[in-house]
RNA sequence: GGGUUGGUAGCUCAACGGUAGAGCAGUUGCCUUUUAAGCAAUUGGUUCUGGGUUCGAAUCCCAGCCGACCCA
């Protein structure tokens, strides 16, 4: 900026503004209403044809990432949704004036370009620019280009900084699209209908959890954003709606973490007439073809613990009371009474607290030293019924229910019931929960439950927790576009 | 909520209590098939904020803000 009064090469702000200013000044518009493209990237990588250098004429746009300058011409990279690709742009190609405009282009400006596929003496299909248009000005400097955005704060705050500069988490977060979209596609071949509940409820059913309060003012009514799905899915089985799914955001006003963000994502599935052995195969199904269609392999590597998670074969099923009488060493585990229990779990060197109920005990010894070591796909079947008021009691054992949770790489990924569809045993059961306080009660779900609803299997998948697994992120915010922060921020 | 740890140039990172540096990016030159392009020159700082200790603080202490990890 060599005719401005004042230095400003060091604020790459100021310099850009300069140029955007200049653009305006000799009449053009740096913010163009749209630009006619042919082809994505991928798509114009694919569309070459070898041995026929510029026989093909595409028109592609992007945002510059790459300038290698080298005078008279420059080879320069843009990204779009597809990937990167390689402009080859000649000052001999598009004309002199044209030429010193483009030097003047900065990493981070949005451009779009007509012009025909080559190879260049490398082997790398680039676009020969014919001209070029600026279609946005970038005010901001790019991350750097070879570490790109490391800050994790920035990386959450500003994800689109992200989502530019680190491959890496431009291809976890597509996946994650992926993985979800193959499980539509999946769930409607089955013939199962995609359907919207609503988020705002009077009150929170269908899971153990603190809710988010929220109030609306034309109603002068609090309502709750929904802790789970259940509950109103159960009633489009009552009417008649035979295989449901919603993939849905749940809200749970509880501590982050890792493994925790205040809004995630659960797909729950009804099939009526199908019952919890249902689901296994249908959740194996699932799985598999999840990994030959989208990861296209049978096996994953577990991040945390460095063992190849193999999804092919058969899953591991195991009773929730094997694996604790194996865990504690005591076949006579839950004859025990609770306070020999407590003294046991200490010994293994966990912390009990006083108020809690038997089955609680033995469940703090199941999540803390049983589920993190399933790391092969695992069925646990046969869960305590305190566990969850709304499966069926087994048959056999009226302590336990006909439900499985799913555990691979150490984490709970899918629980699933065969549904309780008697009222009369859902009314007992929700009071015993509830401890006698009806408000907790959702009355109108044991209406619907008493006009009839079809036996039926469900599950519940925590879809962000199954995009850590299979992208071996390590934490959920990796695999969350906009993972919740405290506000404000140096960012 | 508790413990540990971090915040320095646009970005990635250095700097024993003693003049705050490098690489990338930027700016100015050279270069018409490059691959983190190259060569030469060069600009750029409220060291998160506020207190304190000290002749002197990015550095030590206290508080706060915002993260990360572990635990509850």
């Amino acid at each position: 900026m060599s005719d401005t009064p004042f230095d400003i090469s060091h604020d790459q702000h100021a310099v850009r503004l300069a140029k955007l200013h200049e653009l305006r000044a000799a009449g053009q518009d740096p913010y163009r209403a749209s630009f006619p493209t042919t082809h994505f990237s991928d798509e114009a990588l694919k569309a070459y044809v070898e041995g026929e250098d510029n026989a093909v004429k595409v028109a592609v746009a992007g945002r510059l990432v790459v300038i290698r300058d080298m005078g008279k011409s420059q080879f320069v990279k843009i990204l779009d949704q597809a990937g990167i690709l390689q402009l080859y742009v000649r000052k001999d190609a598009i004309g002199d004036e044209a030429y010193v405009a483009f030097k003047k282009l900065d990493l981070g400006d949005i451009i779009g370009v007509p012009g025909t596929l080559f190879k260049t003496k490398t082997g790398e299909v680039t676009v020969r620019a014919e001209s070029y248009t600026l279609v946005a000005k970038a005010l901001h400097p790019l991350p750097e280009k070879w570490h790109g955005l490391s800050d994790a704060e920035q990386v959450y705050r500003q994800r689109y900084l992200d989502l530019i500069v680190n491959q890496e988490s431009r291809q976890r977060l597509l996946l994650r699209s992926r993985i979800v979209s193959h499980i539509r596609r999946f769930l409607e071949s089955r013939r199962f209908i995609e359907v919207e509940t609503p988020v705002l409820e009077s009150t929170a059913g269908g899971a153990a959890a603190r809710p988010f309060v929220t109030h609306h003012n034309a109603l002068d009514t609090d309502f709750v954003l929904r802790i789970a799905t259940e509950l109103r899915l159960k009633r489009l089985l009552v009417g008649g709606f035979d295989r449901v799914f919603e993939i849905g955001r749940i809200f749970r006003n509880e501590g982050v973490s890792r493994r925790h963000n205040p809004e995630f994502t659960m797909l729950e599935v009804y099939q009526a007439y199908s019952d919890y052995r249902g689901m296994m195969i249908l959740i194996k199904d699932m799985l598999t073809t999840l990994c030959t269609n989208v990861l296209n392999t049978a096996t994953i590597k577990h991040a945390a613990s460095g063992q190849e998670i193999n999804f092919a074969g058969e899953w591991r099923e195991a009773k929730y009371k094997d694996l604790v009488r194996v865990e504690t060493n005591d076949p006579d585990w839950f004859e025990r009474s609770k306070e020999e229990k407590i003294a046991a779990a200490e010994k293994l060197g966990l912390k009990c607290a006083p108020d809690w109920e038997d089955f609680e005990v033995t469940n703090e010894i199941f999540s803390k030293k049983i589920e993190p070591t399933l790391i092969q796909p695992t069925f646990v079947t046969h869960l305590p019924k305190q566990l969850c008021p709304l499966a069926k009691i087994t048959a056999d054992d009226p302590s336990t229910i006909d439900v499985f949770e799913l555990c691979i790489g150490g984490m709970e990924v899918a629980p699933a019931y065969s549904e309780q569809n008697d009222p009369m045993v859902q009314r007992e059961m929700f009071e015993a929960q509830s401890g006698g306080d009806q408000q907790a009660i959702d009355q109108d779900f044991l209406l619907a439950l008493e006009h009839g609803m079809p036996p039926a299997g469900g599950m519940g998948v925590g879809i962000d927790r199954l995009c850590i697994l299979l992208t071996g992120a390590e934490s959920i915010r990796d695999v969350i576009l906009f993972p919740q922060l405290r506000p404000g921020g140096n960012a």
